[in-house]
DNA sequence: TTTTAATATCGTAATATTGCAATATATAAT
DNA sequence: ATTATATATTGCAATATTACGATATTAAAA
């Protein structure tokens, strides 16, 4: 097939697979360290700083535009990247309801 | 192509990226869900649970498996699977430390 | 207005993922 | 030993992803 069942699952496991399929590449976590470190926009900078091709930049980067944790502002002839606060703090939220779920104090299994 | 060009990444990228691409499927999540919600192991109720073939839950345990955040331990003739407490914290912990370094108090972009 | 520069989109080849039926494997039960 | 049960593996079709060259788009600069 190839196809993802979505229906099979609830809102929220479709929802945070979505977002974690999106951190699931290497560039994709590259580009946010970029942003993250350089703690302004990015306007360009990017496909020098990474060694793919522009048009698999871009690419990239409507990916991480798609469940909204970073943004795009028109500036001149260049586009400006950065984090989306809200939609980093959510997806933050998220991951973390996640993780802590499991008992730090867990016997061992089986 | 089709293939990842990990080798332009740094070794705590391809990692991340490689966790994240585990959790970037529904049923994985659901998975995960049922594992933590039962606090114990689960010996093959899993099939009935989720609405997939056996043959595709076997796989995605098989991917979780691969980056160690469950452990499979044969009981019998079945397989108890559980979460890897130590595989657990140091995901969350490679998570969290990503999700903080945008600092809260951001001043808007652009 | 033409050129230049930055980014996006399209088309496409290579590869990966998803899902499942069929089959293999392994252990418990009879 | 044979059968039943649980899980893994294999093989395959459908679809998705990755990467990039070529081309479009858009806006500043000349």
């Amino acid at each position: 097939m190839g196809i993802t069942k979505s229906n099979l699952f609830t809102e929220d496991q479709n929802q945070l697979a979505k977002v974690a399929k999106v951190l699931g590449h290497p560039a994709r976590i590259a580009i946010l360290d970029v942003l993250l470190t350089a703690e302004t926009c990015i306007c360009g900078d990017l496909v020098e700083e990474l060694g793919l091709a522009q048009a698999t930049i871009s690419q990239h980067l409507r990916e991480l535009k798609s469940v909204g944790i970073i943004q795009g502002n028109i500036e001149g002839k260049s586009v400006c990247y950065c984090i989306n606060p809200q939609q980093w703090q959510h997806m933050s939220h998220q991951f973390t309801k996640l993780f802590q779920r499991f008992p730090s104090s867990h016997s061992d299994c089986c």
